[in-house]
Parts: structure tokens; C-alpha cells; sequence
RNA sequence: GGCCCGUUCGUCUAGGGGUUAGGACGUUAGAUUUUCAUUCUAGAAACAGGGGUUCGAUUCCCCUACGGGCUACCA
């Protein structure tokens, strides 16, 4: 096993929005893929027809190329092993299934849900296994004959797995070591559904072998069913060629307990998906990380670090550092709730850390969508770089740098207004004739601007503030020297021209 | 209920038979920033409980408790 070509595979359901979870059990596939110069597949699992959602898949693309962890093969990619939806491999299946009723490993199961839901409701504990599938409709429990008349008639079916009696199945976790269960304790999962499509449980160890699959990484809700897929491999004869087994600790919600879902998001007002998602038969719409200003980089870097470190204290990891660095024997075992607090700073780190180049466009955009005018794009740059410090969430940078590119829409006058007084007045009347001559350098303006206030004895401190007013509009934003720098000569006397009418009015 | 998995500060975690149990987020207090944020410094804050094993357990074993997952012709 371990000379294979690494081969790994993300088989998401098409059936809405891709989860937190999701997106880390692909970075958690993409990097180990990476990290040992292997394949990553992307396999739509569609087969259940009644959940299947228009868009999702292509969402579930969009949301890959967003974070770059482009698959090797996918079904708009293709690839050898094509296709790669499920959906589009129905045919394959059942043969499989046959024979595994042939080895008498499979059997068929006539009962309707209606039956069964009957016995769920009144027998506890029932499980359509050794206990009762004697006494219910299948080629088991009915005569050869029998089952070949309900063939013939074209009854509706499905086949099951027929788990064995008294025995255990092991294997090794990647990621939790040894994990055992006892098969008789586990049901009769069914294999092959009535409308002819496999269940979850035999495509993905059909598809897993067909595709060459080396290591399978799932939630950890995939546990319980464990069983039957290592019995399938077992059975169909493939046993030597099953992939090895992770199963990834979930990601909890931040308060209680249970699985993090995106109720848990609009209830406590953070993102649960990676990008927005419209459902088209509700009407609703569930926010994403990527529209609520995180940068992709950061969303990688704080989903690697829920349920996985490198055992030193760094926190911040490019991808190709995480590709280095991944190791599943460092993935940990419990749960983690979602913090949103240290995913906003995780963002954070990734604004201040980026070159104000790499954040251009994604500015550029948060301004034009709020409709200010971004004319110079150096000035733009200079604007970034001052100001990246502050911000948080992208959107972040609208409320930080308008003023950069239009004049303040109102002024904090508050905060001047009660201490204005006529020598303010008369200070800055003088400062805009002053400025005029100066060479427009932040640390020149600072000295004329104090020179002029000693001259007119007033604090400085008394006349900073109404001076970022003037410019800013309200008490934020950098050295009010570098901004009066960036805003250059004629802005910065037209807007204390503009304000000062404002102040007095 | 049954089965499976798990359990170190509020949260994410490091560590591992002998440590002042480390870091990060958040939080508190200071410093810097004539605004705010950043930054810096300091502080509070954890080994679920009970039995073993051992000279010595937070670390290894067992039990209990608690938490979570699964228990569909969904994935």
C-alpha cells in the first residue's frame, strides 16, 4: 500500500451550502495529497435524488477555487477514472451488489418504509438485522421460489448487506488507532436502493477501489458505519487494496454542545459557510465567510488549526507551509467549538501581514461597491498600507479609508464643537495660508503646525483633534500628518476651509 | 435505550511518570500612540471524579461521570 500514488478523494452530497467542516476536510485531503505529491479527486456523491439541490455543486466548485485547493480530477476537470458524479455511474453498482447477494454476503428486501417504520415505532431498539430479519420480507426469510415470483413481478426492492454473526471488525484509525465494533450490534445497512441507486455505503467503497483511493478522511460521524464499509472491501474481495481510514474530529458549536450547524450561525451572527448560499425554494440566504470580508488565506489558516497543530506555537500558516508541515498523527481526536472571535483574528493577521498589492483589488472592490470613486491606484496603495492595520474584516476598509477619497460625509462636531473658540478659528485661518508654502512632507507640516500654535498660544493638544476632524471627520484613522500627507496640498486646505464653515456655522 | 468516539485555562491547544503545566484567542491592568486601532509589558485562568500500577501520576490501566456522534431505501 504505502508504494501507491497517494490518491485522495473529497465526496461531497450536492445538497446545499459547503459547511466549516466540509471546506476543512478538503484542505485536510488537499494537503495531505500535496504534502506526498498525490492526487486529490473531487466526486459529487448525488445519489440520493430526492435531496439533490440545483447549484449546489457548482457552489461546491466556486467555493474550491476560492480557497485554491483545485482537485486533480473532478467532474469538470475529468480525469481517468471519469465520471465522477455518482450519479453518472448508477450503472456500475449493481453488479456489485448481485454479486454480494451471489456470495450470499447481500440479500433482497421487499419490506416497504411503511413496514418498517411500523416495527421502529413499536419494537425498541429495532434494527432491520440478526435479531428480526427472519421475520421480515427478504430472500432470507422467504422461499427461492417466492423471492423469484416477487422478482419476476417487478416488486420494489433494495438489497442488503447481511452483517455476520458474532464478529468483531477492527481496524486502525489514522487518526483514533485501534476502533473495533461487534457485527452484531450493527444493521443490515441497505446497499442498493428500490430506484436502482447504490446507498452511501456501497458507492463509496465501489468508488473508493475503482478510483484507487489510498486514504479515505471523513467526519467523525462516519464512525458507526465504519463496520460495514470494512466488511464491504472484505467481501467484494479488495481488502488489500482499502484505503486507510481517518476520521476527523467535528467541529462543535461555541456554546452548548452538538455539531456546528448553520442555524448555530444566524442564531449567534457568524458564518457557517464557506460563501454565501441562496436557497432558490426558500428564499434564504446564508451568509459565507468569503462575503463577510475573511480572505481566503485566512480561512484556510484557521480551519488547519481547528483539530490540528505543528507542535510549536505558530498559529499563522501559508498553504505551502501547511503542506509542509501537515501531519495526520498531529490531528487531534475531541471536537473543537468554533470560535469566531480568533477567526476574526486570524483575518486580522492576514490583512496587517499581506502587501498592500495583494489586497488591491479586494479593496478596490469594498470601495467601488459602496460607491466611492477610485481613481489613482498608487494612491490607493498608499491608502492600504496606511490603514491595514485597522481592519479587521475586508468591509472593514470602506469605514477606514472613504475619507482617503471623498470628503467626510459628516463630522464628529461634538467632539469640537464645546470647545471651539474664535483663536481656533483665527489659528486655522493662518494654518491654511501657511500650508501653502510648505513642502508637503508629514513631519514639515507637523513642524509648521506647531510653530503656528506656539505662535498663537494654543495647546497643540487642543488643536490635533479639531485638525483630524477636519480632515477624517471623526476621531480614527492614522497620524493625521501622514493622512494630510496622502491627501495632499489642495485637499488638505480645501477640506479645513470646508470644515471651519461647518465648525462655526 | 443500544453501539462507537472523546475529556488539559471560558475557547483552540502544547506537554507528558518527577515541569513554576507552555502558547494563542478572549479578558483584566499598565505603557506607547496629542484620535482610534496596532504594538509592547504584566495579571487572572486548566489536567472531570474515584480506584489501581509506581518511590512518584495530569501523563499508564480500570471504573464512573460528563460530552459528542450514529442508530433512514440521507450523506
Amino acid at each position: 500500500m504505502s508504494d501507491k500514488k497517494v490518491r485522495v478523494r473529497f465526496a461531497p452530497s450536492p445538497t446545499g451550502g459547503l459547511h466549516l467542516g466540509g471546506v476543512r476536510t478538503v484542505l485536510f485531503n488537499y494537503l495531505f495529497a500535496k504534502k506526498h505529491h498525490g492526487d486529490f479527486v473531487l466526486r459529487i456523491e448525488d445519489t440520493d435524488q430526492t435531496r439533490y439541490v440545483e447549484g449546489a455543486e457548482e457552489y461546491i466548485l466556486d467555493c474550491l477555487k476560492w480557497c485554491g485547493l483545485t482537485p486533480d480530477e473532478s467532474p469538470v476537470a475529468g480525469g481517468p477514472y471519469a465520471p465522477y458524479r455518482q450519479s453518472e455511474r448508477k450503472s456500475m453498482y449493481r453488479k456489485y451488489a448481485e454479486q454480494l447477494v451471489g456470495q450470499g454476503h447481500a440479500y433482497y428486501a421487499f419490506d416497504t418504509p411503511e413496514e418498517l417504520d411500523k416495527n421502529r415505532k413499536e419494537i425498541p431498539n429495532f434494527q432491520y438485522g440478526l435479531a428480526y430479519r427472519d421475520g421480515l420480507r427478504n430472500s432470507l426469510s422467504l422461499s427461492t421460489h417466492q423471492v423469484a415470483e416477487l422478482l419476476d413481478a417487478g416488486t420494489p426492492h433494495v438489497i442488503r448487506i447481511k452483517m455476520p454473526e458474532d464478529e468483531k471488525v477492527s481496524f486502525n484509525d489514522l487518526i483514533r488507532g485501534h476502533v473495533s465494533f461487534e457485527t452484531n450490534q450493527v444493521d443490515d445497512k441497505v446497499l442498493l436502493k428500490a430506484d436502482g441507486m447504490p446507498t452511501y455505503h456501497l458507492a463509496v467503497v465501489v468508488d473508493d477501489y475503482l478510483m484507487k483511493i489510498t486514504h479515505a478522511f471523513r467526519g467523525e460521524e462516519w464512525l458507526p458505519s465504519a463496520p460495514v464499509h470494512l466488511l464491504l472491501w472484505e467481501y467484494l474481495g479488495w481488502k488489500a487494496d482499502m484505503p486507510q481510514w481517518a476520521h476527523l474530529p467535528l467541529i462543535l458549536k461555541p456554546d452548548g454542545h452538538g455539531k456546528l450547524s448553520k442555524r448555530d450561525g444566524a442564531r449567534l451572527g457568524f458564518p457557517v459557510y464557506a460563501m454565501n448560499w441562496f436557497d432558490a425554494k426558500t428564499g434564504e440566504l446564508t451568509p459565507g465567510f468569503r462575503e463577510l470580508g475573511f480572505l481566503p488565506e485566512a480561512f484556510l489558516n484557521l480551519l488547519a488549526t481547528l483539530g490540528w497543530n505543528d507542535g510549536t506555537d505558530q498559529e499563522i500558516f501559508t498553504l505551502d507551509e501547511l503542506i509542509e508541515k501537515f501531519s495526520l498523527d498531529r490531528v487531534s481526536k475531541a471536537g473543537a467549538k468554533f470560535d469566531f472571535e480568533k477567526a476574526k483574528w486570524f483575518n486580522a493577521e492576514w490583512i496587517k501581514r499581506s502587501e498592500a498589492g495583494s489586497l488591491k483589488a479586494e479593496v478596490k472592490k469594498v470601495l467601488e461597491d459602496k460607491g466611492v470613486v477610485v481613481a489613482d491606484e498608487d494612491y490607493l496603495l498608499q491608502v492600504i498600507d496606511q490603514i491595514k492595520d485597522r481592519c479587521v474584516l475586508m468591509p472593514d476598509f470602506y469605514q477606514q479609508s472613504a475619507y482617503f477619497f471623498e470628503l467626510p460625509k459628516e463630522y464628529d462636531i461634538n467632539a469640537v464643537k464645546p470647545k471651539w473658540t474664535d483663536a481656533k478659528t483665527a489659528f486655522f485661518n493662518e494654518l491654511v495660508i501657511g500650508l501653502d508654502a510648505v513642502a508637503w512632507q508629514a513631519h514639515d507640516l507637523e513642524a509648521t503646525f506647531k510653530a503656528l500654535a506656539e505662535e498663537k498660544a494654543i495647546k497643540v493638544g487642543e488643536l490635533m483633534l479639531p485638525f483630524r476632524i477636519m480632515l477624517v471627520g471623526g476621531k480614527f484613522g492614522p497620524h493625521v500628518f501622514d493622512i494630510a500627507q496622502l491627501l495632499g496640498k489642495e485637499e488638505t486646505i480645501k477640506r479645513i476651509k470646508t470644515a471651519l464653515t461647518v465648525f462655526t456655522a
